[in-house]
DNA sequence: CGAGTCTGGGAGATCGCTCGCACAAATCCC
DNA sequence: GGGATTTGTGCGAGCGATCTCCCAGACTCG
């Protein structure tokens, strides 16, 4: 039909100021909450903008005040399949309802090896004021890049390598509880299916889980890693239960793998938790649903999403004194598998 | 530390023109990819730009231009529930695939209902060049709204009410063939666990169900309406069991209604498929895993998601001719279930 | 009471790009 | 061979905000 499709132009901060009856700067310092002005006219700007229906132009803005007013939340892994992850969608969510009022943007780019430069310059020139990453992988390239361009940015999940500012879960404390957990239930022989080595995640709570033995005087020797999928779960289970034949707890790094272990067991007659007591970690959806149903290490990761973007959000605004790094607490979700 | 962190400015247009021995409007025109510019100087831009590093600012861009080189992605869902769904993953990754390497930001927005007003508002003014929407109930507020002020839009999933463009998989076709399936295996009693009423998804589901039976010249009299869920469908299936003891076969209008279906039909000591074959629809995640794995027909959301881009920037582009709406093809996928 | 400080508000340059226009050179067509 | 067209290029006026001055008036104070 029509070449282009036209949009309704709507009014401009000048006609703003005119119906205010004011000048388009003392509109503008309504708009930015600044101060030095009057009630009376922060009242007539308001009531012209609400009247005309105003909203300013983010092009306009980002172009003069040198401000994108807008984040990228990047999501750096190869295939997308972090999409379905259900990680993934909580943090979402939570960085969505910390941005909610704010009148920021989220921008979702995925990163995969081959565009890795063309991401970075296209971060690095102002297109958005700051990025929060979601790095499946241990040690990625990403990072360091996006450091050295001077971008602010938040790590979801504490990175190896480089430093930069993270939020995490506090991995290492959850882990040291469900083994405590597990001493505490008497058991004699608990090993762990732990997750990779290249992973901070997959190491914080492997330290967290030895420190806990070793509080109780136990041998940590049953150490197996797996790669946080069910396959990989059930994988390491066999070659525990080889190692060690009379174990009697396991503590599964994660919930997904734990499913698979769980698979094991099951198979080989061991009962849970009468024979082997397992916990896993995260408190995902799949907890909830398992035979038996999985004690756990819960994260909220609806809030890593939150604090993530406060933090950047801070960093943004110039506050100071910000820690470089948080962690959130976790807590043990005792169901009925040990 | 700094008040504000400092992002090193990068080259202007001016620098790369100058550079490349042009002018301003030159470098424009290759990076927007123009006709009339001669090889000479296209390739002497590009080089000058690769030699800069030279990254446009796209608020300049929009400005100038009157695009924003954005469109907005809205998940019009209160609770956000939808981005853990493996449906709502595929349809972003497809829509990441689509645009790649054009350079179309995509912007995330969730819509409650109580903020249609400020996300409208902001839609229309320019921020972005469309709207892909994803609404997970039958007749959303926002569809009309947005047509109204002329932004161009594509709904995933046929909406209820207003037309506009919108991409779809084709349910129709894909029941008929579920039906078809059913009748094939020689079933006499078959019935439906359909979708919701308000939902176009469901009640395209249960016409093409409807006219495969009608075909066969069978009584389609078996249909009890659930809400995609696991429990709405366990519910449902009871109700038809009640309906009809001896029924043979049941086409469940998704693959996690069947979930729950399959489980009062296990529960009831019904055989899957030697006493009851059960259909599936989506081909989603739970399907190959259930027991027994699911037959289903299969829509390809990832597809989906590439498509409703395809559409939403070729009529930015001003292409005329496009469909209103498009329909993907569906296929049965055969597993033991039926 | 005049100099100094603080608050409120206006004028206008500026941000980095696109796009309309003017014009030159190359190509075409009878 | 000369006018009409097509192709290639540059100039400079905006796009719609912010932000840096600048100034006026109110208030403080020795």
């Amino acid at each position: 039909m029509t070449e282009t499709a036209k949009r309704r132009p709507g009014p401009r901060i000048e006609e703003v100021a005119r119906v205010a009856g004011v000048s388009k700067s003392t509109v503008s310092r309504v708009i930015n909450d600044e101060q030095y002005v009057s009630a009376r006219a922060r009242e007539a700007v308001h009531a012209a903008i609400a009247q005309l229906g105003y909203s300013p132009n983010q092009a306009a803005r980002a172009l003069a005040g040198h401000r994108a007013n807008a984040i990228a939340l990047v999501v750096s892994e190869p295939s997308g399949r972090v999409l379905g992850d259900p990680f993934f969608a909580g943090v979402l969510r939570g960085v969505h309802s910390e941005l909610a009022g704010r009148h920021v943007q989220l921008l979702l780019m995925m990163s995969q090896p081959t565009d890795t430069e063309d991401l970075v310059s296209y971060l690095s020139s102002g297109h958005v004021d700051g990025a929060l990453l979601v790095s499946l992988h241990g040690e990625d390239p990403l990072v360091p890049m996006l450091a050295e361009i001077g971008l602010p940015v938040v790590s979801g999940g504490r990175p190896l390598g480089r430093t930069v500012p993270f939020v995490d879960a506090d991995n290492f404390s959850g882990a040291l509880e469900a083994a405590r957990h597990l001493v505490s239930l008497g058991r004699k022989r608990i090993a762990t299916v732990a997750g990779p080595k290249d992973m901070a995640v997959g190491a914080d709570r492997l330290s967290g889980f030895k420190r806990g033995l070793s509080e109780a005087k136990m041998a940590n020797d049953l150490v197996v890693h797996g790669d946080f999928t069910p396959e990989g779960g059930a994988r390491a289970m066999e070659r525990l239960l080889q190692k060690e034949p009379h174990l009697d707890a396991v503590f599964v790094a994660a919930d997904i793998m734990a499913l698979g272990a769980m698979q094991v067991l099951h198979a080989q007659g061991r009962r849970i938790p009468q024979d082997v007591a397992v916990v896993g970690f995260d408190d995902s959806v799949f907890a909830a649903t398992a035979t038996p149903p999985l004690t756990t290490i819960r994260q909220d990761v609806e809030e890593l999403g939150r604090t993530m973007t406060w933090r950047l959000l801070a960093e943004l605004a110039g506050e100071a004194g910000l820690p470089p790094s948080l962690l959130l607490p976790t807590s043990l979700i005792k169901r009925a598998s040990a």
